[in-house]
Formats: C-alpha cells, sequence, structure tokens
DNA sequence: GCCTGTGAAGACGTTCACAGCA
DNA sequence: TGCTGTGAACGTCTTCACAGGC
C-alpha cells in the first residue's frame, strides 16, 4: 500500500473496473487479466495495475486475477459495503426517473426524501411510494431521514440555494444534474452530470473532425 | 489560431464558459475579464486565456472579453451554429425524461425520433408527440429521419447493439447513458454519462476523506 | 512461461510570470 | 494602468520496460 496521492482518474476508473468485474463473475469468469479487463474497459493494461497498485497487491504473478476477489476489494476501495442515502431535489421529469432508476439501487444507493416547491406535488407520492415534501423543510426532514448524498435535479436557478442549505447541515456529497457549476467551500464535494456538456462535445468532434 | 493538439479538457471547458456567459449576458453583462469568469467556471484564469488561444485571439487587452461576442464565438467553435438531430434508443422513465428535458432543445438539440423495443410501446407517442418505433426498424427510420447523434438509454445488454447498428449506417456520435463501456472502433464517438460512477466518486471520497 | 508490480521515462495539461498592447 | 496572449516551468498522469515471483 502507498500512501503517494491518487490520481481523480484512478477513483473513476475503478467504478468501471467494478461494473466490468460485475459482468464477468456474473458470466462466470474466474480469473481475469490486466490485459483482457483493459481491453474491456478501454484503458492500457499497465493503467489498470498501477490504479490497483495504489491499495494493494490483489493479483498473483503468472496468473491474473481472480474476478470475484477483486470485486470485492475494489467495491471495499469504493466504499460500496454498505447502503448510501439520497435525497432527490426537484421531482420532475428527470427527478422521478432518477429515483425510479434500478442501477441506483442495485449498487447500494437508496433514495429516503424527496423535496418539491411546487405545492401541487408536496404531499403526493413517487411511483416508489416516496412522499414529497415541500424543500422548506429540507433541514427537518434530511436529519430526519439521515440522508448522506444529495442529488439536485432542480432548474438551474434553484441548484446553489439548495447545495448552500445541504452544506449547512453537514452534507458533504452532491449529485448535480442541474447544468450550472456549484459554488463551494469547505469538505462539500460536487459531482456534474452534465448531459449538455458532453453532447457539445459530440458537436465539436462532429464539427471538427 | 494554433495548430497544436486541442486537450480533450478544453473542449469541455468551453461548453462550461459558453454556459456562463450565456448567464451573464442574460444578465446585461457586456464585459469580462478572464479572472471573473474563471471564479464563476472555477477554473484559473490563465487557463481560460490559454483554452481560447487555441482558438482565435478574442479578448482586448487592458479591457477584457466582450460576453456576446466570446459567447458566438465558442459557440461557433462546439458547432453549436446549427441544429442537431437525435434519436432516443429505450423510452423506460429515463428516455422520456430525457426527450422532455428542456435543455437540450434550448441548445439546440432535437429529438426526432424515438425507438423501444416493447410491442405495447411501438406506435404511441411520447408527451412532446414523437412517435415510437420498433427498434427493428432503426436504419429506415433514422436514416429517414436524418438523426446526427443516437442517445442510448437502453439496459445495459442492449447498448452495444444499437451502437453497431448506428455505426453501419454512418452515425458518428452517441450519448451513452447505459452502464456499460461500449467497444467502439472507426469514426464512431462515444460519450458516456455515467450516474453510478459518479456516485461511486462521491461514496469514495466520503468514506476516504 | 507468464502475468503482476513498479521505478523510470515520457506525454500531457496546468500554472506562472511577464511581454505586448489597448 | 489593466488585462490579454504566450513561452517556459511545473506538476500530474500515463505508458514503457523489466524485475519479481508463481
Amino acid at each position: 500500500m502507498k500512501f503517494s496521492k491518487i490520481p481523480a482518474a484512478t477513483i473513476t476508473r475503478l467504478s468501471i473496473y467494478s461494473r466490468t468485474l460485475e459482468q464477468l463473475t456474473g458470466e462466470g469468469s474466474t480469473v481475469i487479466s490486466s490485459e483482457k479487463l483493459a481491453t474491456m474497459c478501454g484503458v492500457n493494461p499497465a493503467q489498470i495495475r498501477k490504479d490497483l497498485a495504489y491499495f494493494g497487491e490483489f493479483g498473483v504473478r503468472g496468473v491474473g486475477y481472480y474476478a470475484k476477489e477483486l470485486l470485492f476489494e475494489i467495491k471495499k476501495i469504493l466504499g460500496l459495503n454498505k447502503t448510501w442515502k439520497l435525497g432527490i431535489f426537484g421531482t420532475g421529469n428527470l427527478g422521478c426517473a432518477l429515483v425510479a432508476h434500478e442501477n441506483f439501487a442495485k449498487q447500494g444507493y437508496h433514495f429516503v426524501a424527496a423535496f418539491d416547491v411546487d405545492p401541487g406535488k408536496v404531499g403526493h407520492k413517487l411511483a416508489s411510494g416516496l412522499l414529497i415534501h415541500h424543500v422548506n423543510e429540507l433541514e427537518e426532514v434530511a436529519r430526519g431521514a439521515g440522508i448522506e448524498i444529495g442529488v439536485i435535479s432542480t432548474p438551474p436557478s434553484a441548484a446553489q440555494g439548495i447545495a448552500n442549505r445541504l452544506a449547512t447541515i453537514g452534507i458533504r456529497g452532491i449529485l448535480n444534474f442541474a447544468p450550472v457549476q456549484i459554488q463551494v467551500e469547505g469538505g462539500l464535494r460536487v459531482e456534474n452530470v452534465d448531459f449538455t456538456v458532453k453532447l457539445d462535445n459530440l458537436a465539436y468532434h462532429l464539427t471538427t473532425p
């Protein structure tokens, strides 16, 4: 185990390795080489070995990695050996789709509270049975439900305000779907999921080959 | 104008600058310095100047950038001075939410065709009025509608197959919401929008402060 | 023989610091 | 003076190439 600083890209790749290993173990693979895993993940084999070396020695020389064991270790590294409680802010089309999305629950991410500003929605339930609270009650409900990660799918103009309030009650992680750059300070970490940025990337590369 | 290779990260940032400038011009700003724009976008001022320098000289020394003009130039660089035709593959919760999402249309991205495998959905229309075709008709309909970018929101297992078929009819851009690594070759470009990877990042950083 | 683990080399991207110009 | 444009310095991440070990 090394104590050097771990590249952000390494964590992102671990997540992809994890997903690929999930698939491989599901298909019955037991041993996998860095080369084969690399091909499946679209990276360089040395990259995989280096990424893993930050956290330990998980392979067997001359053999490869035991898929199930490696998957377990990676999940432990990422903190996926527990359940995470999420709150959704904004229950429009996207917000509802996210709550209903199966991949979250499958990975241990559970929505435990939902919020909106629309009085016509407050008090109603989402398809999953989750009650929609008014965003005025954010602090109280978030604490009560034990939210650990906030998911923002509000219009851009509301995102910063939600983030600020989440910060003050000690939430340290935000997944932001609103197309704005949220200004943060201190321990709060924001990950942006940005469709438009990705589309702009495609547009650029289709325009400038 | 320089002919050096442009970092991928530069394009992503241009997209963010564009969004921020959109907001600024909307608020009535006319001139903006690299420093102020940098603060708003969460980057280094020199970074902005360098990013822009790849494409030309858009600023005025001692003054800054004219917001409206810069926005126009960045949009031109990104290829946003035209309308892009998108096809959606998979009309589940997420797919429907994407078609309904206002930010796409606002930036010139228009869904012109929808596909699903579910016979119960084929023939029906989405809320936007878009008719759902069976994915069997992919090639014919995609050509007819002039799809330029494919948006995949199918289950993971179906994603690669759709990508292959899009590749054979000459589609060169894919926005992939399925949590799998799509294997591509040649001119096809895939951008992944990966909620779970982002959440795993948060989980890691909340676990390992 | 084969595949992992890793120091060293290389490639890449970012930041600095200042020249250039309104 | 003030802010952009940019070569050079810096730091970071990736890839190579081979030592280490089954």
